[in-house]
DNA sequence: AGACTTATCGAAATCGATTTCGAAGACGGT
DNA sequence: ACCGTCTTCGAAATCGATTTCGATAAGTCT
């Protein structure tokens, strides 16, 4: 009953099925590629038999006419995946979920690794490249990549003409504060990371100007520190020192606010009554674990990964995109505010 | 003084070396690749130019020509990058880190869309896949792979005859509960899971077993629940009424540790000078944020990543691995206990 | 019937690198 | 001087799918 099946060895191949169809591998590929000159019968016989033999063009061959290869890499110094995970889910989305395949690199944040990696991208010809990386710190360009193009993604590149993606951290940040001037709150904390770190720089100048605005000034003054438990701990207990009556702790990261929150419950006051805690991050292991759940900033960083996709199929394409684009952040409202 | 470089139009191919060279594009191959029947002289020449050319040999062409596309696919059902994120760096390594690409997939825990993922990696001629997901529970092999190697990564295939790489759980619990006997506790409560969890009930089977061994029971019995922080305050509450003078709590995961451990500070018990307490996953962010840091069971992911890469890698040169690898964990000893 | 259009198909070239095999030249030995 | 051997190189085939273009057959029109 089965027909022989062509020389059984290895894959299907385009000749295997013009053969079981009785045509040309020319006539097959017109077949199943919807090119007008194959008669209907034909046609309907030669997609019959493909679907039989469960024939599979080979990328590979496709590939080397074409000159695409189909796929994208993602170079990133964030081995955890805090960011560089929501990321390729957002690319992945954008491009098509296997239409183009995503090649994952990890730098291990050293440079000689990741020239390495970029060699061996480009030696793979793949269509385009998306850099990622955990700090929001512009990073030097990639070197070398001669032509092809390439998004950066939340980590930008120092170079403004190159195509990036980054998060609306000012944005973030007065969502959050406005959040607590809304809920009627007066004197407002703020506890955040290192003070050399970009991100904790932006979101410090952005609540205290913001809190100008509203004519008030960040209660006990900006406190910068480290991305810690410990260290929103610690600082919880000096500002409770410090200015007894604050009302309210903006954080540079859920980190710390849970430290943060943990430091007030400790301290007797409770959250949201006595004191509203806002975070950074939204990352929900932390922010969903608080007690009451932690209201938080989200820089939809699966939206920065979809949208450096786009603007990578374009750059592809031939419409290049240049220069810097900002996603918003959105506020997550729990119950800790 | 630059010569015409040969038709400048697009990246440099084998023929613009040879023009170059004035060889045929047979003996830039030839020399580029170590081959004999090539003069020490043309070798020199050729690979001077081919460098100030920055030659890079077309991927694709190797591939269609050796059918191997040096490239594996990761289907993993982790989304969140927990389990993923380690074995895709422990398999990075296996693969030489460039030579053999890693295209990650993510299927969404939605099986119509890992058909569709595997269609495509086969299309795309990927020369095997790692599948992995973040329960250890057995999940049902791969189908229509045709022949492709396949490994099966912490998340093992319910066929016994596939290739798959686990965790050994068993070893982790008893390395727990051997090291809080050691340290003179004699009343070990254990805080997991939902009893459906196959981990979790692995790890309270094992913990009862190697306590009874020591003529000891589950101090106030196996506590099956949740895996998270909620859960583990909860359950230590329940357990400092049923049994106030339990000195050790033995938790089936970091989460649920950090709840027990607020727990108990928050009854007044001291850590770990009333009360032990170890974990399970080592998931960095959760056991360095305790207080004190936790002592906690490492499953070693990336070595499991590490080891299936290098059984598919031993697969995809013709000497496959059959049935089930199992990766012993190890013990990660902080201030806890 | 003869000229012309249209429909249908296949042979061959193409993409880029590698490999096989034959050709040509250099050289040594008798 | 002639034959054989060894070295060095290049033409051509190969991988698989697609596309161009020419060939053939069928049908249409005067």
């Amino acid at each position: 009953m089965a027909p022989p099946e062509a020389g059984s060895t290895g894959p299907i191949k385009i000749s295997d099925v013009a053969l079981a169809a009785g045509v040309s591998a020319a006539t097959v590929s017109k077949a199943l590629n919807g090119r007008s000159d194959v008669s209907a019968a034909t046609r309907e016989r030669v997609l019959a038999i493909a679907a039989r033999l469960q024939f599979r063009p080979n990328a590979m061959a496709g590939s080397l006419r074409t000159g695409r290869s189909f796929s994208v890499g993602l170079l990133t110094t964030d081995s955890f995946g805090r960011f560089s995970i929501p990321v390729m889910l957002g690319a992945e989305d954008a491009l098509g979920s296997g239409e183009v395949a995503i090649i994952f690199c990890d730098t291990r944040d050293d440079p000689e690794r990741e020239a390495r990696q970029l060699e061996a991208l480009l030696h793979r010809q793949v269509d385009g490249i998306i850099v990622n990386g955990r700090r929001t710190e512009a990073r030097p360009p990639l070197i070398g990549t001669r032509g092809l193009p390439v998004v950066y993604a939340f980590s930008p590149s120092q170079d403004p003409a190159d195509c990036s993606v980054i998060a609306d951290e000012p944005n973030g940040a007065r969502l959050a504060v406005e959040h607590l001037l809304t809920g009627g709150r007066k004197r407002i904390a703020h506890v955040t990371g290192p003070r050399r770190h970009r991100s904790a720089a932006i979101r410090a100048t952005t609540t205290t100007a913001r809190l100008r605005r509203a004519g008030l000034r960040v209660d006990g003054g900006v406190r910068f520190g480290a991305w810690t438990e410990e260290w929103g701990r610690q600082a919880v207990a000096d500002l409770l020192r410090d200015s007894p009556d604050l009302d309210a702790v903006f954080c540079g990261s859920d980190q710390i606010a849970r430290g943060v929150m943990d430091g007030l419950r400790e301290a007797g006051r409770s959250v949201p009554d006595d004191v509203a805690v806002v975070g950074f991050d939204n990352w929900e292991v932390m922010a969903t674990a608080t007690r009451p759940p932690l209201t938080t900033v989200d820089m939809n960083i699966d939206v920065i990964g979809r949208i450096a996709a786009q603007l990578l199929l374009g750059a592809i394409d031939r419409s290049p995109t240049s220069g810097t684009t900002v996603v918003p952040a959105r506020l997550v409202v729990r119950q800790s505010s």
